[in-house]
DNA sequence: TCGAGTACCGGATCGTTGATCCGGTCACTC
DNA sequence: GAGTGACCGGATCAACGATCCGGTACTCGA
């Protein structure tokens, strides 16, 4: 290369210089696409127009980018105004966060890594402000906070299994299974497992069960 | 080896004979003793005094040894006679499952597979038994379901990761990452995270929000 | 009694992975 | 125009899941 014209910048290579929000941002697509058994460093930096070695200088491990593209799907969960009714604010952070969630399956498989990131947090803090403002306090408060949180993530898990890519087929073997030990499990078998938006349903039916019983326990000790 | 009896048995080479549930067994004892990460088929097969390939004519895949093992634990809940009072069986059945699963934390981190095992279908079965004899039925039936289970499992996710190996250190840098931006966090920055038996009462706490709205649900379309 | 079949085992090997070493290349400064 | 530091990647390492293929010992029928 004689010329400055004709020679491509470094930087300009493989399209915009890469930073770890690139490669953040790239690490969802994939997962998006094939999973998080098929995240690889070498795959990942592939799509990046790089080499596998140049992503840890600005990441230290894997780990890192799993837990980055975690935090990084959480901000497609809206965080309400507030200040409104709050079961209804409690109601529209949760099922944003679930819909988060199933938006990217492979999110779930990761759920058992602690989850602080600058979006988690955020969204956490929403949730125990709106508490707080409720009349909660102290340790029931974080437990009330907790209980919220692990229906959702719990849901999550749930449904994203039962609708994972090979969907029918799973079911259908599951339900076959079941039926022929319909002696063993006459209950489970007599029961269809859930299609469509019964999931949806199923979510709402829960949180009732919760915000119902969240509301009868504030009423008893604002009585009090 | 001239002699008989000098040599030994084939099957006797490594103790027992393999079978599957050796296999199982020993896969339980490493999963506890060093968690999911460091379960390989060489290492598992090197515990059972055995070479690695011969595993796998026992098993098809490392995945049907964690299917396995995940559904092996779940015999350590105790299923209630039932019969009794019907939220008392509720409860009894889910803090088994609780704790069956805290027992072995790797086991939170397997739970985005589907749970098919007969240990688990016979607490499913259960489960399932006891909200039809309280009154429920059909498609609401398995909702209610759902929403007990995805919330013993999220809490177990919760917990577990919580309570890891490394609890204290990682409980004190999140702390201190609150503390140090409580502008932005004020509200989780004042509320410490659960420590020992709270998180306990975490969970009963949770149990009884589910438990008041499902009562009253049955208690509205009991009276209509 | 013996020979064929079958259940079971493992050394060697393949392709792939996460991670690191160490040597490049370019832009920018003084 | 020499040097500094941000950024990149080829080569390499140990470890992994899985498979091939050739063994070994027990069993059962004739």
């Amino acid at each position: 290369m004689q010329n400055v014209w004709f020679r491509a910048t470094a930087t300009q290579r493989g399209a915009p210089p890469l930073s770890r929000d690139r490669i953040v941002a790239e690490a969802v697509a994939l997962l998006d696409e094939e999973g998080v058994g098929r995240l690889t460093m070498r795959r990942l930096a592939e799509r990046l127009g790089t080499g596998s070695t140049t992503l840890y200088w600005h990441v230290k491990t894997k780990d890192d980018v799993l837990d980055l593209a975690l935090d990084t799907i959480f901000d497609e969960v809206r965080v309400p105004a507030g200040g409104g009714d709050w079961q209804e604010d409690v109601r529209a952070l949760l099922r944003g966060w679930l819909q988060a969630l199933l938006n990217h399956p492979w999110s779930t498989t990761l759920l058992s890594r602690p989850l602080m990131g600058p979006n988690v947090l955020t969204r956490s803090e929403f949730l125990h402000a709106t508490l707080a403002a409720a009349g909660f306090a102290g340790q029931r408060l974080t437990g009330t906070a907790y209980a919220l949180s692990n229906y959702v993530i719990g849901s999550a898990m749930m449904q994203a299994t039962w609708q994972a890519g090979d969907e029918e087929e799973v079911r259908e073997a599951a339900k076959r299974h079941l039926h022929a030990q319909r002696d063993r499990y006459p209950t489970l078998a007599t029961h269809d497992p859930l299609v469509g938006d019964e999931w949806k349903d199923a979510f709402e039916l829960g949180l009732d069960y919760l915000l119902t019983g969240i509301q009868s326990q504030l009423a008893v000790f604002k009585g009090a």
